[in-house]
RNA sequence: CGGGACAUAGCGCAGCCUGGUCAGCGCGCCUGCCUUGGGCGCAGGAGGUCGCAGGUUCAAAUCCUGCUGUCCCGACCA
């Protein structure tokens, strides 16, 4: 392309609702521009991006038998509510109506869709298993669109769905999309790492997020430097130092005034108890349910660990006045000893504790000398989020807690969608079973945000060489001097005929004005052309990730461009042979 | 949904408190000259219903009310 008429504004100054790097380099270097909250316009740049990462999605895809779909965007509300999920979804979800008033959806997901056709047309496990994908945009009504691309409410998914007679199969088809995502991050030049997760309303049995380590990203994960375990914080687990305690001073608990003290600290203070020795107690109104959770004083509870634990995601903090009549006292003064009525759910740091304090269920009182499972007795589980430094579960080093980009979520979902929409088929043995399914989904553009956010520097993006929009961009330093024309034109040809994607900036501008809109926009590699150099017979090639020019003869410029991204797709795809199995 | 902020030219902003030569600046854009290795210089020029709708006033970008939009924090998030 010749940039003189090619469509790429890029933007001096930054504009005002982007604070997040990507966010503010793809609209600096005139890939998007926003038409509305969550919603964005693909300009020229960021659709060959895309392309590119679309095409890596397809190839990988296709290499593991997918089989490529377009179902619709719009839907009819009778499949979600065969699911549920026409009121599960709320206000996430874009209704409208037809003309003669039916309602209908926009897909905000195709587990419905895939499954009704599946419902339809598959009758054997012999016609088993299938993998079916689709690339389709999806529409989410956000409540908070946020950090450009990442968070919004049209984007475009890769979509697949599995299909299987059973469990073993759709382990199979599982662990063949685990290896095809991690193939899909490493081609697309992102440092990546899978989580497992926490399947949240999808349902089902295992789930592994997909990430990119990212302070723009919204997911805090666990990560174990030394054997690599990760997990979503959400699910993560680790162990923590034993605490020794000293016995109570009496069999009873042992009851103390404490006025106007309510949190762990005021306690902390007022009675020279260390939090660790404090029991916090929670009280949560699940599926309408008030519910007693007892964590150590220091520790927080993980709402998604509860939400799992208890199978629902209808759980919530009970409000001052739930919290006085079920407990007959106010926060900062609840207690599970002599609770008899509720459900009493305990995190497993308190198991075997001894002489702990907590609250009387008076208001300003609080009781010491607490034995768990001799004062009251709980449910054990483990309901603690771990945090920055907790050992790990598996080999006991320090964990990391980060934030993180979720590029791409995997789930087995058993056989949810295949009961509610009635899609089987006959086994071997001629009995109908439920088609057992997994569904798994890659967000295009995130993948681009994430590879902006991980590859750049103050100049602009540095695209890894295998989504790059353009391949090369030439740069003439003046478009006056016929000699640079020339030259610059013959390169031009010369690569594309060699298979490049090649950008020409054949503008009439100054020299600075084209480098750092090649810097900013972040083209692989770069030739510049100046007449001195130019005298002797050179050209400059440059990689944007080195920024250092190397003079080449003129005759030589195509070949050691083509070398120069050889070199830097070789160094991703090596990074395949670092792929590891799921276990 | 709770909290906070913003809305003036394509982009970034000032002006608003204290109503009246306040429609202004920088960048970008157009024309000409000049310059040509990191957003150059000079001269001239185009471009804005000051988010929308009401209200107060002799007079509103400026004060008041309502609405809409956008961003941020939190909640939420297959």
């Amino acid at each position: 392309m010749r940039l003189s008429h090619y469509f790429m504004p890029t933007l001096r100054e930054v504009p005002a609702e982007a604070d997040v790097v990507s966010h503010i380099l793809l609209l600096r270097g005139g890939f998007v521009r926003q038409l509305a909250a969550g919603v964005y316009s693909h300009l020229p740049l960021a659709q060959r991006a895309l392309l590119r990462i679309r095409q890596i999605i397809r190839e990988e895809m296709n290499r593991i038998g997918g089989q490529e779909f377009h179902l619709p965007a719009i839907h009819p509300a009778e499949i979600w509510q065969a699911t549920g999920r026409w009121e599960v979804m709320g206000d996430n979800m874009f209704r409208l109506k037809d003309r003669w008033g039916r309602d209908m959806c926009l897909g905000m997901t195709h587990e419905e869709v895939f499954t009704s056709i599946a419902r339809n047309e598959l009758r054997s496990y012999r016609q088993l298993p299938q993998i079916w994908y689709q690339i389709q945009t999806k529409f989410r009504d956000e409540p908070r669109p946020k950090s450009g691309l990442l968070r919004v409410r049209e984007f475009t998914m890769k979509d697949s769905y599995s299909f299987d007679v059973d469990w073993d199969g759709l382990d199979k088809s599982y662990r063949l999309h685990y290896d095809a995502y991690c193939r899909i991050y490493a081609r697309c030049g992102l440092d990546y790492f899978a989580v497992e997760a926490h399947s949240g309303s999808m349902g089902g049995s295992q789930s592994h997020e997909f990430m990119v380590r990212s302070d723009a990203g919204e997911d805090l994960v666990v990560r174990c430097p030394g054997c690599g375990y990760a997990a979503n914080l959400e699910k993560a687990a680790s162990r923590i130092a034993p605490v020794t305690d000293t016995d109570p001073a009496g069999p009873e608990p042992v009851r103390v005034a404490t006025p106007g003290q309510k949190t762990i600290e005021e306690i902390t203070q007022f009675l020279g108890v260390p939090a660790q020795n404090q029991i916090k107690t929670l009280v949560y109104v699940v599926d309408s349910k008030p519910t007693l959770i007892l964590m150590r004083g220091d520790h927080q509870l993980n709402e998604a660990k509860l939400e799992a634990l208890t199978g629902t995601a209808l759980l919530r903090p009970a409000t001052a006045d739930e919290i006085v009549a079920a407990m007959g006292a106010d926060a900062g003064s609840l207690g599970p000893v002599g609770v008899k009525n509720l459900p009493i759910l305990a995190d497993e740091a308190l198991r075997g504790r001894r002489n702990m304090t907590t609250g009387a269920n008076a208001t300003d009182f609080h009781i010491q000398g607490v034995t768990p499972d001799v004062h009251f007795s709980a449910a054990y589980h483990d309901l603690r989020t771990v945090v920055d430094g907790d050992r790990c579960p598996a080999c006991d080093s320090a964990l990391g807690v980060f934030k993180s980009i979720e590029v791409g979520h995997i789930f087995k979902l058993g056989t949810k969608y295949s009961d509610a929409l009635g899609a089987s088929v006959l086994n071997r043995d001629g009995q109908s079973v439920p088609i057992v399914m997994g569904s798994y989904g890659i967000g295009e553009e995130r993948i681009l945000s994430a590879a902006v956010e991980q590859c750049h520097d103050d100049k602009g993006i540095i695209f890894p060489a295998t989504i790059a929009p353009f391949d090369v961009i030439i740069v003439p330093v003046s478009m006056e001097d016929s000699r640079l024309v020339e030259t610059a034109d013959r390169f031009y040809e010369e690569l594309r005929a060699a298979g490049l994607e090649v950008l020409y900036d054949d503008r009439p501008e100054r020299p600075g004005v084209k480098f750092n809109d090649a810097d900013l926009v972040g083209i692989p590699v770069r030739i510049t052309l100046g007449t001195k150099k130019l005298a002797q017979g050179l050209a400059e090639v440059t990689v944007r990730r080195e920024a250092r020019a190397v003079d080449c003869p003129v005759d030589e410029v195509t070949g050691r461009v083509t070398a120069a991204l050889a070199a830097l797709r070789a160094e991703i795809e090596a990074r395949l042979s670092d792929i590891r199995p799921l276990q």
